[in-house]
DNA sequence: GGCTTTTGCGTTAACGAACACGCAACATAA
DNA sequence: TTATGTTGCGTGTTCGTTAACGCAAAAGCC
């Protein structure tokens, strides 16, 4: 590898000159540039971070913007531990990360964290961008040289240094297929809830289960986030249920509350019908007749407290996860070294699209999932 | 940032004492060493990488021991093009790779490769540890202090610096609830086709499937290397099919000899019975009657060239892969990563397990799933 | 006691880049 | 002619660590 020495030595100057022209500063001639240039070129140079980084020991801030912890049935405390976990492991070479916490329903409260941020300037930043919109704005301010990186949710029209999060097309896809082989032989069509807001990760979902769902699916929108909520979304369901359903497919981590509306209503209605545990997946009806009387299928999205225990009930079928700690951890580590070693990568990463069902749930750690 | 000054200056010696007995190399006295180590407790010292790497700019040069690019269908291609990718992204800072290929049936070939390894005295090994008792020996030969990594198989009773592939067994239970979905309602056992050879990945993937699988479940040992060889695997298949089979699974990459078989059987047998795309999968069914005249289920593993021909017959129900390009990019950066920062990490690193389908088989490209 | 060897530890020059400093050379002005 | 600026570029120090070197003092040997 070459260094500034050898191009000083090969162009005749002295490595202060070599310096201020790699970098564009203080005082040169044109003619001498051109021939350190041409130099450079020759040798191939190219700065060497090490060095670069000891002579310069620029810190490595980065500004972690997350909703709430507790958001969303805490799924947001994930990605912050692999957060914490990346930057523990990469302390010791100055990386420093602070996190700024947002309601992910509150637009004001998200410009309070970004002007945070943006007053702090730090030298990259990991966001989860729930509030598009808002996201759109705060990334104008920060400028185009603050590396950026998004995870759970990409945004349209931005390019960030890297999306970290789920191929939500392809997830949405694999649900479908899931669906297919739950519901066939049942009568009626396919039912989606989605939330009401718009959301690409979620729409995408949505997409992909249409785009491969044979079958006719009925749509129906409505977030839960209040108990008069839940009882509108019952409504809905009830309206729904005019006509055969064939199966549920829940595009968010709420598919809870549809089991919670489909027991309670089995449970007013026919009684007995073999629930939890002998649902219709079980691998013991292989080799044996068609299930005739079996449950709904309801397939869904993460593994929150109460996703897991309807889970185990058996009331909730496929649950699909996409590793939020695993997201964390890798957006710090890629803004870590684009700034360290100027490293490009990908513009997107996807993380695994685990496969949740009641048989392997308890591999998966309450806390989340991680290998070791 | 505690540096060797500061230890030195507090513990009242120079720092080239400090630092040999950081690196308890040279002469200190016991006392004196027990004085620096206390103070480097004291102030937590932790040695600056960057310092280090810059004053011994120690090549980083990998050992890469992969069978035959062109062996299992080409499949060890993959893996390379891994390896290449991450050399070209990190021979900046030094790295190095040389690649050693293997012919994975023959132990002797091994050997000369693994001596040719030994004697360019690597700073690191990405290994795929094809032929486990070699492996064995080569590593006891290389020495604990050369970092190794493997990928696709992992080794029992060695402990590498990081295991990277897929999490076998929890493939096999998912490939087993795969299969109970397609084959409800059908008569018969579960087959499952296993190379004779041991392999503790295709174990794993066999236990996992078993675990999982409530039926009945049948083992065929039998490996197709030759033509001979699929005219014992046909014989082997038309004495399981004197009982009745509700589906296949095959724990290697040599599902389409299985579906060859099947076609060729069912095209002597009973004629058309809706083969191609119209096979019992399909969405069109959902919301229908169940299929009682449907072909036998067939699950199998990698997307090497033939598999892919069969899937797109309909005649494979699922592949699943391993992503075996991320394998070969992660498992460099790994041992880059560990050689450069001393970076430990987990011993496992899992790569996702994709499901593909007649339907989304489209998406996952000829020569490797790849994001960008 | 004189001699060599060993032991313990300090000194110092790299390593490659960054940057403050400052020295010439030349131009311009008084 | 001398004072004052400006331009172009070389010097020297710094970052934290490594490793070769070297110097004393202690220890071993005849």
């Amino acid at each position: 590898m070459a260094t500034l020495k050898d191009v000083a030595a090969r162009a005749g100057v002295s490595i202060g000159t070599v310096d201020r022209i790699v970098h564009n500063r203080g005082r040169f001639s044109p003619e001498t540039a051109q021939r350190v240039k041409a130099v450079m070129k020759e040798l191939d140079y190219r700065p060497n971070v090490l060095a670069s980084r000891l002579s310069k020991p620029r810190r490595c801030r980065l500004a972690v913007i997350l909703p709430q912890a507790q958001q969303d049935s805490g799924y947001w405390s994930l990605p912050l531990r692999g957060v914490e976990r990346a930057h523990k492991a990469l302390e010791g070479l100055g990386l420093q990360a602070k996190t700024y916490a947002y309601d992910r329903f509150d637009a004001a409260d998200f410009r309070r964290a970004a002007e945070m941020v943006l007053k702090d300037k730090p030298d990259g930043v990991l966001l989860a961008p729930m509030i598009p919109q808002e996201a759109q704005i705060f990334l104008a301010q920060l400028g185009e040289d603050v590396p950026v990186v998004f995870i759970d949710t990409d945004l349209d029209g931005i390019s960030p240094l890297a999306y970290i999060g789920q191929d939500s097309y392809q997830s949405g896809r694999l649900a479908a297929r899931l669906m297919g082989l739950l519901c066939r032989g049942l009568p009626g069509r396919l039912l989606v809830l989605a939330p009401e807001a718009r959301n690409r990760h979620l729409d995408n979902r949505l997409a992909g289960f249409r785009d491969f769902a044979a079958g006719e699916v009925a749509v129906i929108r409505s977030s839960v986030e209040s108990d008069h909520d839940q009882d509108v979304l019952a409504k809905l369901l009830d309206d729904a249920f005019q006509e055969d359903v064939a199966g549920i497919f829940v595009t968010d981590a709420s598919a809870h509350f549809v089991a919670e509306y489909l027991v309670s209503k089995s449970d007013g209605e026919e009684s007995i019908q073999g629930r939890s545990g002998n649902h219709g997946l079980s691998m013991n009806e292989c080799g044996g007749q068609s299930g005739a009387n079996q449950q709904i299928p309801l397939v869904g999205y993460d593994l929150v407290p109460p996703n897991r225990q309807w889970m185990e009930q058996g009331r909730i079928d496929f649950l699909l996860t996409q590793r939020p700690e695993d997201q964390g951890y890798a957006g710090v580590n890629r803004l870590f070294r684009r700034i360290f070693f100027q490293e490009s990568g990908p513009r997107v990463e996807h993380t695994p699209i685990d496969i949740v069902t009641p048989e392997n749930l308890a591999y998966f750690p309450h806390t989340s999932y991680q290998v070791e």
